[in-house]
Formats: structure tokens, sequence, C-alpha cells
DNA sequence: TGACGATTTGATCGAGTGATATAAATTGGC
DNA sequence: GCCAATTTATATCACTCGATCAAATCGTCA
């Protein structure tokens, strides 16, 4: 708990189940069936917009079941970002491992930290724009953002606060002359903030774009607008508009 | 009406009132009062979240007032809409208007085009991030586009698409040579994108840059920022990564 | 002043909500 | 086979929802 919290995007929990003195198999898969569904109906419909007779239909089971296994639908609604938050950790490792371990060294070349920095930015384009299910993952991320509720501290805490942090720190390191760390961290915010176009956004920017599709070819596209801006935002290192 | 639909954030129109043969002074007043209330409710809790009671209790009236003035929630929610449409155009008319103009005339330097994309910019920073009543209307704005629902079409029509088309083309211009009208779609969508993260995540943001107001010195640094990114947009004209 | 239509109100309807209760199956470890 | 955990099915509770209706109120004009 401690370590997953102070490391960005850290090993997921075990997550216990609410009484399983004894193991049986069949628990767990209609767990997470129930959990499965639920995500997809919270983050298309929102928290009061997706019932739970809703959701057990979906997962296949009865309603009562739901609370059975989660206790009430808002202990469901917290499992639901817990789940998001520890599937996400786990298809960004590859990319947040070695930006962590090369921050943890202490120091470092500007190169190696710009080319980090653009590997970061290519993963969370890789996952959140060509993967169909991290795009619902972020309406369910957005929605809790622009309407904060119960998942907000945990949201905030574990994903969006380490996130930022890494990322900024990424540019600092890049950018060599520390210019302070407050520019760095709003520069990391405007940066992620460009992926919510293809998340939250993207049935607007598909229709803007014209892309009846978003395949290899259109996330190449986004990638290279993004790298396009890390490129600017580590070479601009004295500034005076 | 077709005036409004081709210029990008046209002037508004008269909205007329559903049946008003007499003119009876106290109810476009009462109108405007139930518009105003459910703007706030459903930028803040969505079309499911907000009651009709609530509203109205916000309003000051009764919650049958509602369905009389105009006719269901549904109808109400897409009256939304339009208004924070017209309220937004008006509001960033006096930056929109002399880019058209400059766009209509066929051709410009690209100085004059990359001067009008800074204040298009500065334009949206200051109405959208400065003003508390412009993220509200961010809010109704990002949950349509998130989950579709009635007014996605009316704001991707009047919005979305004039929006970024006009940003496009100022791009286009301040790039001089065409490098094809896809990358600067793209790199609009991008930019504009950025906004998000001090409107729908105004307070992850504000959290994370331990901001406890966003007032003219912040508003200041976020210009600061986008202003760079539309630089090195407009500078970068032979890319290949 | 009286009449009439526009406006506003209190009360209520049917539908749907989350949660719970109960009883009967089904399952798997001992 | 026994027993406890799990799953199903059904029913119900108290509550909120959007919509509707008759009645009351208001402003204007005859």
């Amino acid at each position: 708990m401690e370590l997953a919290r102070r490391l960005p995007y850290g090993p997921r929990m075990a997550q216990s189940p609410p009484a399983n003195r004894g193991t049986y198999a069949k628990s767990s898969e209609t767990r997470s069936l129930i959990l499965d569904a639920a995500i997809v109906a919270f983050a298309e419909s929102g928290l009061e917009g997706a019932s739970t007779r809703a959701i057990a239909a979906a997962a296949g089971v009865n309603q009562p079941l739901l609370n059975y296994h989660f206790g009430s639908k808002d202990a469901l609604y917290l499992e639901c970002a817990q789940a998001i938050l520890e599937r996400f950790a786990d298809g960004m490792a590859a990319a947040t491992a070695p930006a962590v371990a090369f921050l943890a060294q202490g120091q470092g070349d500007r190169a190696t930290a710009h080319d980090l920095l653009r590997q970061l930015m290519d993963a969370l384009v890789e996952t959140l724009v060509m993967g169909e299910e991290a795009a619902l993952w972020a309406g369910f991320v957005a929605r809790e953002m622009n309407a904060p509720g119960d998942a907000f501290a945990l949201l905030y805490e574990r994903l969006w606060q380490p996130g930022t942090e890494l990322t900024a720190q990424l540019i600092r390191a890049a950018r060599g002359s520390d210019p302070g760390s407050e520019e760095a961290r709003l520069d990391a915010l405007l940066l992620i903030a460009n992926m919510i176009a293809f998340t939250s956004g993207r049935r607007v920017s598909q229709a803007i774009m014209g892309w009846n599709e978003i395949g290899a070819e259109q996330v190449a596209a986004v990638r290279r607008s993004i790298a396009r801006q890390v490129d600017a935002l580590v070479a601009d290192t004295s500034r005076e508009n």
C-alpha cells in the first residue's frame, strides 16, 4: 500500500473478496464478470445513469448478486475505479518503469530524458487512443474529474498526481537547466490533456478528422503531432514571450 | 440561421417564446431564470443527475413550470446547449471576427496569421480558464462529447466543427506552405484539447499546480505555455520524425 | 368591474431506482 | 453425505423520477 502510493503507477494490490473463508472457484469469476460489466456501464452512463439491474443483465447475473459481492452500488463503483487504475498501470508499466529508474538514479544526460519522455507519451497514445478498452476507462475517469464523486481522491492520488509528477520530472531532466518546477508541471498537465481529444473526445475528433476508424495509421499521426510538441517543449529552454 | 451556421461562432438568434400571443412581463423572466439554473445543474450533474425538482428549486419556481415553458426535460436540455453556444460565441466574437475576416480575404502574410492564431488561443484561455461561468459551460459540453445525447449534433456543427476549422486554417496560413490539411486539423484538435485541462479538469489541475485560485497570474502562465505551443506549431514547417 | 387567457401552483400518477428479504437450487471442500 | 458458500428466482420496501391535471392566480383588455 505504501509502496504503491509512492511509486507512479505502482503494482496492483490483491483484492480481497468480501467473505472468502473457503475458496470457491466460481465466486471470483462472477465477481470479475460483474466488475467488467459495471466498468462499461459506468463509463458510458455514469454512476446515476447506469442502473444495477442493467449492469446485472449485462453481466448475465441476478441483480441482488451485485450487493452480495460488493455490498452496495457505491462500493462497486469504487472497485471499478480501482480496477481501471490497476489495468492502466499494468499497460503503462513497460514505459513508466525505465523512466522511474532513470529519475531514481539522480542524474542522467538530457538526451536520455528526452527519449524517455517521448517513449512515455508514445505509450500513453498507444494505450489510450488505440485501445478500445482504455478509451472506455478514460470515459470513466473523465466523468469523475468533471464531477468529483467517491472515486475522485483515489484517481487523483494514484493516477493524476504520480502521472503528472513523472512527466514533469522528465521534462525538467530533458531541459537540463531546471526552469522552476511550476512551469514543468504546467507543461506536463497540458501535454497529458492532449490525450483527451482522442479519449473522451474520440467521437468529435474522429468526425473532424474524417476517420472512420482509429487504427495504426491514425495512431501514428497522433504520435507524430505529440512528439513534435515534446520536442518543442524540451528544445525551448530560454523563453520570454 | 443560415448566416449563423456558416460563420464560426456566429451571432445569436432571437429565441421565440413558445406561445406568447399577449405579452406577459413575468413569463420571459422566469424562463431565463429556469434556463440559468438548468445550465448550472446540467453542467454539474448531467442530464440524468440533475432532477427537474432540483432545477426548479434552484430557480425558485415550481417543478411543473419547467414542462410548461420547455415542454420536456429533454427540450430544456437542448435549449441549455443552444444558450451556451450563443453566450460562448458572444464572448469569443472579438477574437474570431478578425480571424474570419483575414481568412475571407483569401491571402495574407504568415506573420499576421500567426498573430491572429495567438490572439485566438489567448481569447480561448481567457474565456474558458478565467471565466467561472464558461468553465461551467465547458462541463456541459464535456459531458455531451463523452456520452453523446440529444445536443451532440448541435454542439458539433456549431462549436467543434467551425472552431477546429478556423484554428486549422489559421495554422495553415501561418505555416505558409500548406502541408496537407489533415495535419493542420489534427494539430488544431490537440491545441484546443489543451483547454480541457483547465475546464473539465480544473479541479485536478488546480490541485496539481497548488493553486488555490485561478486568477490573472495563473491565466497568464497558461497563456504563456499555450503560446509556446503555437509558436512551435507554426515554426516547424519541415518535419519528419 | 368582469371576462378571458396566460401563468403558476399543489397534488398525484405510473415507472424506475437501490436495497433487502426469503426460499430454493447449485456448488465444492471436508 | 454433510455443510457452508454461492447463485438463482421472486417479491417487496421506501424512495425519487418525469410528466400530467385541475385549480388557483395574475395581467390585460373590454
